[in-house]
DNA sequence: TTAGAATTCAAACGTATGTTTAAATTAATT
DNA sequence: AATTAATTTAAACATACGTTTGAATTCTAA
């Protein structure tokens, strides 16, 4: 077996995956589409991933991944400090790494981004999926968050994460018809979104 | 023809498919579990409605229209008062009809709240027709929005505002494991939540 | 070079879907 | 009461779906 051929044909299918699920969703994405996109034979995905779910999974996983790890790298940075981080700081390396998947500005990572705000958006029982894979890590920033503020009560700064998160998707929903990129989405200018962003939200956090 | 026996039907068929696509969207939803939770046949849909699509869309309109008219109501008010509105005022107008959805604890307003949440976070083309009955108002409070804020560019303006429809879209649609209302939940509080969330979006919206 | 495993392929399976039809039933009108 | 219109019904239509199968092909290793 050569590693290659099968890798190509692997990462065809999800690649093409990604792509469809992107724009049609779960439900809306048929695996003939994805086979027809991605010019390989119909049972190849059965015999890759075993059902269209786990492929679903597998999607997620490769997009969500070097995301939470990043969201996870800045967030132990803050915790080593000696200091006790600001909320801006909290919130900027909740963000940042979302977000700068549009920092390269390519059809591909354009496609990471539609992705990843759109399977947060599925039903169930495809989405219970997809939000395990950042469960954990969210719930690592409530934590620093209920450090940083402890004068509010954790469900408050639940339901705050949440709303932030919401934000979050829709600003990766919405990449297609966005106005809200439209004066940011040069690459330099990603952090200048992220900071206005971050500061919208840090005062709604702490009022 | 007697009214009774048409409307009803009728009406049967908008509750069940309000319902169950609430909970599992539009294409998770069959005709077939529709007529089912209604009980009545599956034809029925074709001669009342025509179609799939264009149920929805009467779906989406009978849970849109009253909660749109109220926006619009309070909106006028503010305008037709000699001084300018505060931001708060003016967001306080537009979240809190979709969230009044909830103070009355019914199953049946839970399904409202729950739908309308869900309705906005469809995929096309069903959610282009959803999105299209709040378009023009929420052009107008946008509008209002330059006037309070002409510093803001309209683009800033615009894109904030859509986070804001987005924080509400998740909030209306997390109702069932929300830890969100579980401190409001009861009938007096929501307007205690409808501050809250105010305070913290109108920071964001004018720092 | 050949045996054996890994991968691809075309074809089919059963089921579910949105939609249509035409007859049966019910209600309204004369 | 008879005629017409409105509504409901069961049955079927064509198509699309996720999944499975078993043979063909390609690759690996001895």
């Amino acid at each position: 077996m050569t590693k290659n051929s099968t890798i190509n044909t692997k990462e065809k299918i999800i690649n093409a995956a990604e792509k469809l699920f992107a724009s049609m969703g779960f439900l809306g994405t048929s695996l003939r589409a994805i086979v027809r996109e991605a010019d390989v034979n119909l049972a190849a995905i059965y015999y890759h991933f075993g059902s269209k779910e786990e492929l679903f999974i597998v999607v997620v996983k490769r997009v969500a991944q070097p995301i939470v790890r990043e969201q996870l790298r800045q967030l132990k940075i803050l915790e080593e400090s000696e200091k006790l981080p600001s909320i801006p700081e909290v919130l900027t390396a909740f963000v940042t790494p979302p977000l700068r998947i549009l920092q390269q500005g390519s059809d591909e990572s354009r496609i990471h981004a539609q992705f990843m705000g759109c399977c947060r958006t599925e039903l169930h029982p495809v989405q219970k999926k997809a939000e395990q894979e950042f469960r954990s890590t969210q719930q690592r920033f409530l934590y620093i968050l209920t450090k940083v503020l402890p004068e509010k009560s954790p469900q408050e700064l639940k339901w705050k994460l949440d709303l932030i998160v919401a934000m979050l998707v829709r600003t990766l929903n919405q990449i297609e018809e966005s106005e809200m990129l439209s004066a940011h989405n040069s690459v330099e200018n990603i952090d200048e979104f992220v900071q206005h962003l971050v500061t919208f939200i840090s005062y709604g956090m702490s009022y």
